[in-house]
Order: C-alpha cells, then structure tokens, then sequence
DNA sequence: GCCAACGTTGGC
DNA sequence: GCCAACGTTGGC
C-alpha cells in the first residue's frame, strides 16, 4: 500500500465534485515525472488530494485509486483539453488511473500549515520551484498530514 | 495580473 | 548536444 498526493485545480475536479461523484478518471496529466508516478499505483493505494490554482491551495482530502494506469483516452479525444495530436491508439505515451473518494477534510490543509510541519520538509510539493502534480509521500509523511486534520 | 521557475521545442 | 525562446504552472 504506496501513498501519493496528486494535484488537481478544484474549477476542474474538486473534493467536492469527486465526492458527488463516487469516482472518476485522473487524466491529463502531461508531464513525464508525474505519468510514471502514475502507472506505479496499486489498487488501494491512498492519495491526498491537493488543490492547486485557486483561493485556498492546500490538501483537500483523500481519495484511493481504484483502477491502475491504462492508457489516457483524453490524448486521443481532440475535443479534449488534453489532445495530444502525436498520440494514437497504437502509440498512446500517457496514462490515466480512475479514483475513488474516501475523506473530504473539514477544512483544507493549507501550504502555510504544511510548510509548518518539520516532517514534511523533504515533500516535492513544498519546494521552490516544484511543479510535479503526482508524488509519491512517504509513510511518515502521510502520519504528519493526518495528524494535521485532529 | 504578476512573475519565478520549470519543461519542452527547435535551430544550429 | 547546446541553449535561447517559448509555453505552462501555480502561489501570491
């Protein structure tokens, strides 16, 4: 059982939407570092879900991932905002994984709060500069966010 | 809207 | 292979 923390810009997958939803695809994502994150998740693994770009970036909740990476069908949609017009069915480079909702925090963690906990120094996500939206997080890690949420 | 930092592209 | 230019990310 591996954790993660994934990034997603609430306007377009909130806590909230996959909580209504029950569950729904991770696609889109385009970046080489985070697609191979993507493809070592297990069924059940947990993730922290982390929105980005908006009023109050931080860890929105937990999700699990409920089917492994295949192959990203947004690529191959050309009416998708993730077209990739050198992908094909033959040839698909990138990778999706559907999720499931488990926990939607009562109040979202923000960076300030994380970037206030010792243990998570070492996080991609509070690095300068670090633009990755799929990480790994370690054990410890996810024992220290969770800690942030009693 | 600004801007720092990053990843990608493409000419050479 | 180098590296400048460009587009994107994402906090503020």
């Amino acid at each position: 059982m591996a954790y993660w923390l994934m990034k997603s810009e609430p306007e377009e997958l909130s806590i909230l939407d996959l909580q209504r939803l029950g569950s729904a695809r991770w696609d889109g994502v385009r970046n080489y570092q985070a697609r191979n994150f993507l493809r070592q998740m297990q069924l059940g693994d947990s993730f922290f879900f982390y929105h980005s770009s908006c009023p109050q970036p931080g860890i929105a909740g937990i999700g699990t991932i409920s089917a492994s990476a295949y192959a990203d069908p947004a690529a191959l949609d050309p009416h998708s905002g993730y077209y990739d017009g050198k992908a094909s069915s033959e040839k698909n480079p990138w990778s999706a994984v559907t999720v499931a909702h488990h926990t939607t925090f009562k109040r979202v963690l923000s960076l300030a709060q994380l970037r206030q906990q010792s243990a998570l120094s070492a996080m991609p996500l509070l690095q300068k500069g670090s633009r990755l939206s799929v990480m790994p997080v370690t054990p410890e890690e996810w024992q220290a966010v969770l800690a942030l949420t009693q």
